[in-house]
RNA sequence: GCGGGCGUAGCCAAGUGGUUAAGGCAGUGGAUUGUGGUUCCACCAUUCGCCGGUUCAAUUCCGGUCGUCCGCCCCA
């Protein structure tokens, strides 16, 4: 048996890294007001048709659809926006205050080609801030994502922007492109021909090298912005910079989900390979319309974990864990109190582990000492006999015995040792 | 969904149309019946992703399939 093609185990040697993730985003998304959401990972097909766009890849041809057994049109969540903002309606969290800050991290599932940092089951971790079209939320999003990335070490990150304006501006840019593009139609590559009516936005970020010279003079978007969307987007620019938060206007930045309006971002690593975003969000005031509630105002993003966690690799960042004391053992009186011993000490709030083979010291110390421990505990016959313990520090070859009852009541002054 | 590379042990990796498929790391046992990080010895793939074909003979050649990686597409 192995796992499904696009799927793959987090095995412990890893999962310190998405643990260590989860904890640093989690103290900086409190710190910022904002609570976690744990929203279903299946939904009804029709939430992320009408959230996402149907005319979208995501919900076109990515999404893992099935019919349930009660006949109802079953999706496994694609992303993870569409579910908070169902949320947000139907469990009316509007009611509670003007502003809802809220979190998720889970999976999501895209049927897409495997690649590195591109699997069919993938995590993101994302964000939600409903109900404010003040410029201000779309700016303290962005820091929270660039304080979570880099409180994590991340480097060489490169945070892109670009306004893609209100619905009408939008609708106006995208008839201007168009009507650009079409004398051109046939020396775009076959791709963006599909797109011209389709989604012509999308041309615009086409690796094609011939379709990027066209694109090169395309109009901009940011020339079509209404006076509203300018001064918005101005607004987000100002409030970046006099945080020093540095970025890069790119007006060829799309989203590829339907919903977002105004600000749009995407932070790249240059280390990914094609898989280069590892932060994607923007603002979204049209959405929760769209899925039946009140007009309201909204901005969020997500980070790729599996990305993320290729980078933290890269930077060799680890946070192993390692025991306090390796327990070795020999004899079944000796076991027995080892045993009982270990169990006190972790009580105690002490990572202790606790040898298990029954072989020889020798073979024991040196899996102790591969342990990463800081010391070894040994019980022999003899300490068995007189209810004692040897206490031998690992790096210094230091050892001294002492009654285990003793060892136990130790327990601040070997706290104070195990951190040096 | 499209194009291409790759698939030998837990990991890295050499190799050949023909009796026993190098080596390193890790692991296990021992030298050392009670003391580690060094050293030495032994053991550790009847099998080369899987299925089929060609052949007297295939891990090696061919086809398919599965997986993975790179690019496109898409996206976080």
């Amino acid at each position: 048996m192995k796992a499904i093609r696009g799927t793959r185990d987090i095995l412990p040697d890893e999962v310190g890294y998405w643990q260590w993730v989860e904890a640093t985003a989690r103290e900086i998304l409190a710190a910022a007001a904002y609570r976690e959401i744990r929203t279903p990972i299946f939904e009804a097909t029709e939430l992320f048709e009408r959230g996402i766009g149907e005319a979208t890849d995501v919900v076109g041809k990515e999404m893992y659809t099935f019919v349930d057994r009660g006949d109802r049109s079953i999706t496994l969540r694609p992303e993870g926006t569409a579910g908070a903002a169902r949320s947000y309606i139907e469990k009316k969290l509007f009611a509670e205050g003007g502003v809802q800050r809220l979190w998720y991290v889970g999976p999501m599932f895209r049927y897409e080609r495997p690649q590195q940092g591109r699997q069919r089951q993938f995590h993101q971790i994302g964000l939600e801030l409903f109900g404010s079209d003040d410029p201000r939320a779309d700016v303290e999003t962005v820091a929270v994502a660039t304080d979570i990335l880099q409180a994590l070490g991340l480097k060489n990150l490169t945070l892109l922007l670009n306004s893609v304006g209100e619905k009408d501006d939008r609708a106006r840019y995208r008839q201007a492109l168009v009507e650009y593009l079409t004398p051109y139609k046939e020396e775009l590559d076959a791709d963006s021909q599909d797109r011209l009516d389709r989604n012509p936005l999308r041309i615009l970020d086409s690796k094609d090298e011939a379709t990027k010279k066209i694109v090169a003079d395309a109009p901009s978007i940011l020339d079509f912005l209404g006076d509203n969307a300018k001064r918005h987007f101005d607004r987000v620019q100002m409030l970046l910079s006099e945080l020093e938060i540095s970025y890069q206007l790119d007006s060829r930045l799309v989203r590829g989900l339907d919903y977002y309006t105004h600000t749009a971002f995407e932070i790249q690593s240059a280390d990914l390979g094609a898989q280069a975003t590892v932060c994607g969000g923007g603002r979204y005031d049209g959405l929760v319309e769209e899925l039946g509630g009140k007009p309201t105002p909204a901005v969020g993003w997500a980070i790729g974990l599996e990305r993320l966690i290729i980078l933290l690799q890269q930077l060799g960042e680890r946070s192993a864990i390692v025991p306090d004391f390796y327990v070795v053992s020999r004899g079944e009186a000796a076991e027995s109190q080892a045993t009982v011993l270990a169990q006190k000490l972790r009580r105690s709030g002490f990572k202790v582990e606790l040898d298990l083979s029954g072989s020889a010291f020798s073979k024991q110390f040196k899996r102790g000492d591969r342990s990463g421990a800081k010391a070894c505990l040994v019980l022999g016959d003899a300490e068995a006999e007189a209810k004692t313990v040897q206490l031998k520090w690992l790096q210094t070859g230091e050892q001294k015995t002492l009654t285990q009852s003793e060892l136990l009541s130790a327990e601040g002054e070997l706290k104070v040792a195990l951190n040096q």
